[in-house]
DNA sequence: GTGAAAGCGCTAACAT
DNA sequence: ATGTTAGCGCTTTCAC
């Protein structure tokens, strides 16, 4: 393949067209696959296409088009596991259909989410993956709507009236880990979490509670919820287990509902010295790679990324391919893996060691 | 603000200059803020901006322009902590002096590293910030230079003779924690790590044993790498263990050289049921949140990922603008975080718990 | 089959 | 101070 000199103008559509004796039209003719060329031209064009290393240039391309080939994808975050992976899923099935996706992230932040959104709309992006930084009913979503953006709404969500929403079975996963926590016989649960504003985080707490008094009734479920920041959270769950302390009656399990509320669990868990399983046990929404080779390794309910990104890409593509209807909302499983940090309550009651099980 | 009706065209700049009585020339110099305009018409375009909603078409204002406003992120995964804060911080600059980030990962292959630079080409970026997957002198870096592209290498790059780099200072990291090794008394160490093809990976390595011999000339110091791959690793590992542990000689601390062999070695040790510190000492390049709450907390090499990530973009912005010279390679200090999972070598032998130190 | 012409939405010269 | 003209690189009628 032929290497252009550096440092110059690339060529474009037509100097293909003049090296090969056509016009530019039969050259895009050509390049966008027509059959109704002349096979000795197109062959003329592929040559020439080839000696100068022509590419199309795709901002070009989509200007002159009806919609442009970009999807825009916005994360809460790029920081953890979860919408890491998400992002990579995403990109690589844009990718696939010949889309560029243009990730950004809101940092946690409903104002910034709508900007972005608004550069995402100047951009004229053909879709949106949105995963809100609170719920459905931010102003992002209302923008999307307003303007008429065609959009994905994932993970935080369960529904809307507007979009189609893929996330994963909340409730489900979290009534699985209820029926797993029963069973080993706990009876008094403490479940953490933060964003109880997003409809998922409800839809954990409930799942869990549900299941929970429905196979154990005299079931103690102590709740410690604060919105979106981590600090307050340790400050919360700090005060919290000093005063069951202090009433000795502290939970033997904690459930939490979110990647960082198990951060800060264990972090809690470290400062008084309490060891997993047999001072306390802990399951976590959201698993991590460090998880199964910490001692002990900690249970965790990992959700279908790939399945949730891929269901996503589709539903989306339907609707910008045009495709109508009301809007639908997927519920992909979870898988729940119950690890060492699980056990029975006072099974080696306040052991000092992480031994193993 | 006058909120447009759904489904809508989106209003052109020409929308805007005939409801302001102008005409787009003009429009397009009170929004670039060009001051010879008459007040009293700047103010009516800005009212007609308002009323419809207006906003610039980014892509058809670059088609115009002689460089885009888009900068191209190429990142080896967005799944770890390290590049999840990268992309993250990049965007935010890029964001700053008003261009677009557009973030692609290359998933750890050289092939498609390339694959996206091209396309990046195509977009023609005005920049690019590469984190190569293996080194400078990969395929993706070849291309820039062919094509003339201005960009940054970070990461895995210590210096270039086309590109400027940054990446945090391995040697001298490595330098430090061989310091604090050595200083608790190891005279044993294994190193593990993957891609010794990195310029930056061979840095920690040999910033740690010149440190360490110099200190200890009596030093063992074992090292098992493999390129790219975590499984071979593993296996790797593994054998090493089971020989040295036969051979009763085996290594009192571990020393990891990437996030991926921390995970590893962390693994391997609950598979023999070692505990840190007390069985073996570890320490990782690469921080990440999980080290601190787990039990032991794990020693790490923190990366300045702010730190590369302004000066990529600073040192960048200055190759768009204009600025000649040779290639500068810079070198951002780590901070070392010896925690939990370092101690004396035999302190406790082969005691049972991970016991707090 | 093919090319000329007309833009996509914008901005930079150049007139006025 | 403002408008006119001429594109950026491409695609798409629509004649020929």
């Amino acid at each position: 393949m032929a290497q252009q000199e550096s440092h110059q103008r690339r060529p474009s559509i037509h100097d293909v067209a003049s090296h090969a004796g056509v016009s530019a039209a039969t050259v895009s003719k050509v390049l966008s696959g027509v059959t109704t060329v002349k096979p000795e031209n197109a062959q003329r064009v592929l040559d020439a296409v080839e000696l100068l290393g022509y590419r199309v240039d795709p901002l070009a391309s989509d200007m002159r088009r009806a919609k442009r080939r970009i999807i825009g994808a916005i994360m809460p975050e790029f920081e953890s596991e979860f919408f890491g992976q998400m992002v990579s899923e995403l990109e690589g099935l844009a990718e696939q259909r010949g889309y560029t996706l243009v990730a950004a992230s809101s940092r946690e932040s409903e104002a910034r989410e709508k900007e972005i959104l608004a550069r995402m709309h100047d951009w004229r992006v053909a879709g949106v993956v949105l995963a809100p930084v609170r719920n459905e009913h931010g102003p992002a979503a209302g923008f999307m709507k307003a303007n008429g953006m065609t959009g994905v709404l994932i993970d935080r969500v369960l529904a809307d009236d507007a979009f189609d929403t893929v996330s994963a079975d909340s409730a489900a996963a979290s009534a699985e880990v209820a029926r797993a926590l029963v069973g080993e016989g706990h009876r008094h649960i403490l479940v953490v979490g933060l964003g109880q504003q997003a409809a998922t985080v409800r839809a954990r707490l409930e799942g869990f509670r549900n299941t929970a008094l429905e196979l154990a009734p005299d079931m103690r479920i102590d709740v410690v919820l604060c919105e979106s920041d981590v600090e307050p959270l340790r400050t919360l769950l700090r005060d919290y287990f000093s005063k069951r302390e202090a009433g000795n009656d502290r939970p033997t399990a904690v459930y939490s509902l979110f990647l960082k509320g198990t951060l800060v669990a264990l972090s809690e868990f470290r400062r008084r010295g309490w060891h997993c399983p047999n001072d306390i046990s802990l399951v976590g929404f959201d698993d991590a790679e460090w998880m199964q080779v910490t001692w002990p390794a900690i249970a965790a309910v990992v959700q279908p990324v790939r399945e949730i990104a891929s269901n996503a890409m589709e539903v989306l593509f339907r609707r910008i391919e045009g495709e109508g209807g009301p809007p639908t909302a997927r519920l992909e499983p979870c898988k729940v893996l119950m690890r060492e940090s699980v056990g029975s309550p006072g099974s080696v009651p306040h052991s000092g060691g992480g031994d193993r099980q």
